[in-house]
DNA sequence: CTGTTAGCGCCTTCAC
DNA sequence: GTGAAGGCGCTAACAG
């Protein structure tokens, strides 16, 4: 492995002339930097970045840290962030914290430790909760999940005004008992139930919703219990697209059409929300939207470490489909 | 922030004890242990991961390297290999090359650079096809790609088996006349095609292949086509999750259903294949075992880079569902 | 068992 | 415009 003594041999020159040309530096002449150049491609030299990152201080690299990768919401942004690191030269390292606080916290440790340039981060309802900017040596920028008092840059969903309009939508359909089953864990789940709840009071109806770890099983087996009650809610709401997905799931299992026997919507547009039965009504969010949003918000805060904090709302869009078309002669 | 040197002067001991006791090393007394570790605490000292690795020429680090986490199959196996990654304390940078070997190309010069522990790779064809284990500084895994001539560690699907055993099924079904697509751009399309061919030809009958841009997009545009033609196929077999998601789209496009305008049948048991009609038959791929195995490979020849070269081959299942179920009174 | 010391490969003042 | 030299923070000989 060549190094730089072995470039500037090879050129004739000094370490710090071909140091200068590797930084683009200005002050070095074109002659020398053409022979710098030749030397460099000669030995197929590259800067070795462990001695870089010692010396600099800086290492281009970013953490993300999510959930669970195997959540579509989480994969697609993961993917814008990969997308725009790669356009910025900067690496991305990944990191599932399956909702543990303690997984949370030694990966932020590790993010400490590997003196990233800044993270991306989806905390935890009680890392949100005691989240401060001044607790981390790094920038940190939250994504999907946002309380109204955490000051951190943010990239959200407008998650209780989303649910707000979908519920309400439901009910202008003709829908009265509506069930929603959200995640329990985070506080986009939270949020959502938030607008759930008050679409409901806004109309004087009465709420039926249930909290869940947010996995397909857990929605699955929450569902199956409440079909399985002597009367049946008019629709079923799921807060993501996991849980929608739980939600089909049951409703199969138990021989239940929709919207024919009940209605359904929920969140995420995933690939097949428009291929199961007539289509399922979601609320669809600007996932890549997101994904790049984020990491622009934290580029521009590793550029300028004191700039004020922004919060990026995103608006979810309802996406209307056959499964919540109310049916004629149904009970109310 | 405080380096190994204070924690030296506060536990007062020399750096060098700090290093022993920080690595573990027996040939320290318990007593100096003691002090040092509460001088670590006190300090709350963390080492310098940049300072080193430069002195170590070891990262822990490892790259994952596939065409784009968004396809299931990779995100999975990202989710496996990040969680081994997690319980061996390395960490994971994550890569997409959108199958472009000039973007695949850069990735694996920057694993050089950052001199990586080793790399997880799906290669691009034309990767794969000049793949010597020798081109690179660092071990490398392949995963779900590989060919026969390929030397190389690696963890693949019995692709051309699986394909054999789905098509042959569906002929015992009754089926005659069966359209494949399949992804162009990566060996495993190749290979499914091939067991596609072979399983035709041992029954006698006229392979109908078109070979596409692995992409929903494509596969659905692919299909659109080949149903507007004068003749139906009696069943669509789509060689991967994404293609057979672009094939259902068209199906629901064309207004025509299955099993009984056409049978279909894919790989990938993903989430909504049991959920979209009858349910939809696949070749299920065990993934998250795929991602363990190969991450468990690449640990294993990091830790001894001379041992003999390992290829694991796992076996697809078949999950039969309504979607290729043949109809009474078809034409054949 | 413990301490001293010489680098790991690079960047960057500081002189010239 | 160029070169010499001192670290960045740590590990691992080598002495003692």
């Amino acid at each position: 492995m060549a190094q730089i003594k072995d470039v500037a041999k090879r050129a004739e020159v000094s370490v710090a002339s071909v140091s200068r040309v590797l930084a683009g530096h200005t002050g070095v002449t074109e002659a020398t930097r053409q022979r710098v150049l030749e030397a460099i491609e000669a030995l197929d030299y590259r800067p070795d970045l462990a001695a870089r990152r010692l010396r600099s201080r800086r290492t281009d690299t970013i953490g993300l840290i999510v959930s669970d990768i195997r959540n579509p919401f989480f994969t697609e942004v993961s993917r814008a962030v990969e997308d725009m690191a790669y356009q910025n030269r900067m690496r991305v390292i990944l990191c599932n914290t399956d909702e543990d606080p303690d997984k949370e916290g030694f990966y932020l440790d590790l993010m400490r430790d590997e003196n990233v340039s800044g993270v991306i981060l989806s905390p935890t309802l009680p890392a949100l909760a005691r989240f401060r900017m001044s607790d981390y040596s790094f920038p940190v920028v939250l994504v999907d999940r946002c309380d109204r008092e955490t000051t951190a840059d943010a990239v959200v969903l407008d998650n209780a005004d989303s649910a707000y309009r979908l519920i309400t939508y439901l009910i202008k359909q003709g829908y009265r008992r509506i069930a929603f089953i959200h995640g329990a864990a985070s506080a986009t789940g939270r949020q959502r139930h938030e607008g759930y709840v008050t679409a409901m009071a806004t109309h004087g109806l009465e709420t039926q919703a249930q909290a869940v770890p947010a996995t397909v099983e857990a929605a699955r087996a929450a569902a199956s219990e409440l079909i399985r009650e002597s009367s049946l809610p008019d629709a079923l709401v799921g807060s993501n697209g996991l849980i929608l997905l739980g939600l089909v799931k049951a409703l199969r299992e138990a021989n239940l059409q929709f919207p024919e026997h009940l209605g359904l919507a929920g969140f995420d547009d995933l690939p097949w929300t428009q291929l199961v039965g007539p289509g399922i009504t979601v609320m669809a969010q600007p996932t890549y939207d997101i994904g790049q949003a984020t990491i622009e918000l934290l580029l521009q805060r590793i550029a300028h470490p004191s700039q004020p904090v922004r919060r990026v709302v995103l608006r979810g869009e309802l996406r209307e489909r056959g499964s919540s078309v109310r049916q004629k002669g149904s009970a109310n």
